[in-house]
DNA sequence: TAGATGGATTAGGCAAGACTAACTTAGGTT
DNA sequence: AACCTAAGTTAGTCTTGCCTAATCCATCTA
């Protein structure tokens, strides 16, 4: 059945994060280019052949769209991606700043069985060691009502719901600042430049006080925030 | 390091098993042809690609043979071969009858840290689920002295030391009869076709007698065999 | 020694995907 | 309304691997 390549893959599930979350609508094929580290002309040549095999609705000079059939490829290459990551953590303990890089090769090479198999090995897990939610067996994506942790003022009381896996540098530093997901934690102040004091209230460092970078601040999606009053 | 193609790691994986074994020598261009499954014009153009990167010796008209940097690639994509086959078997317990394709895939995007912790999370196997012995991390393949089970006679007693993982249907008829590697048999009586009535002296069915198919006894080797009388 | 024959090689092509360079288009500016 | 610019598209190549058809070579046989 999956006669698509690895490519078209890796551009499916590019358009499908473009095109989701707060900033929704047509992916550009800038947008994509960068975020596939391809020239843009290579983009519209490859557009061209998805919207061909329709998998994709192209309006030339106004961005792409998924069909029906292009998201569940995108939606099954990321519950394969998601997968690998949480069944690399659990079970052979790659590090969380590791674990994007290896899944991103595995993923396109995972069989239908071996996706059941880890699945059950890991208890059908419903979200990531990131905190990104893995799509259900039938390609059902859970929406969240996150927002980026940049936007909470001093005072305020949030949880951690998911890190960006994009940047391993990042993962590192919001490691070593303790705000793995599922992580409670109060801001104590947002400094001019950006970065956030925080004072975790759970988690292996509870307690403890640190700095989060202002780059990483944006990459960090909260929710159950409290308001201060 | 690794530029090498997943075409280029088939292709000396491919030449490193035609040209080891009891049947030594150069490989030919229509053996390549005929286990890689492609046309034989196609396999000379690779092998002049991989004389060029200095992989391979060609003699134009009479085979080719690894160099030891072509060998040293080869063997470790035997080794990312087996030890996920093992993985895959031990920890996710795929069957025997299709660990050869999953891994087949999983091989070429296997990176050197996962493979160490696999190996690690195995316990440093020596052989795969089908008896093959596997590489050492520093790539040395162990040498045995087995031989194919069709050659044995009646009365014989051996012990099953490898079965070829090509063939899944010939896997599942050998784990029908019972005769995994390790397991320790006598051979009642080899009919006329070349089909082996065999009386199993270990394993899980101690003591069941089974005839095995004459193509399955050419693709099984064994080791520790006691002469009659 | 001359064929016949089958394996190997060359020649010419195709499909994927990517690149650079050159041209268009859509939207602002002035 | 004329123009500028940045983003998007077209045109033309390149590399990998694969294919078929045609030719070549080495060897086995008569």
């Amino acid at each position: 059945m999956p006669a698509h390549t690895q490519a078209v893959e890796d551009y499916l599930k590019a358009i499908h994060d473009l095109s989701t979350g707060p900033d929704a609508g047509r992916a550009t094929t800038s947008a994509l280019a960068e975020r596939l580290g391809v020239a843009a002309a290579s983009v519209t040549g490859m557009v061209k052949k998805l919207a061909g095999l329709n998998l994709v609705e192209h309006v030339p000079y106004g961005g792409v769209v998924l069909t029906e059939a292009g998201r569940r490829i995108a939606v099954e290459t990321i519950r394969h991606h998601r997968l690998v990551e949480t069944y690399l953590h659990a079970a052979l303990g790659v590090p969380w700043d590791r674990l994007h890089d290896e899944a991103e090769a595995w993923e396109h090479v995972l069989s239908e069985d071996l996706e059941a198999r880890i699945d059950a090995a890991l208890g059908f897990p419903t979200v990531d060691p990131h905190g990104a939610p893995i799509p259900t067996p039938d390609l059902v994506l859970p929406e969240r009502d996150a927002f980026p942790l940049a936007r909470l003022d001093a005072g305020q009381t949030a949880t951690v719901a998911e890190v960006s896996d994009h940047d391993a540098d990042l993962l590192r530093h919001v490691g070593a600042v303790g705000l793995y997901p599922g992580t409670r934690f109060a801001v104590e102040a947002v400094a001019r430049d950006g970065s956030v004091s925080v004072h975790l209230l759970s988690g292996e460092r509870t307690g403890a006080r640190a700095v989060l970078r202002a780059d990483a601040a944006a990459f960090l999606s909260v929710s159950d925030v409290t308001r201060p009053e």
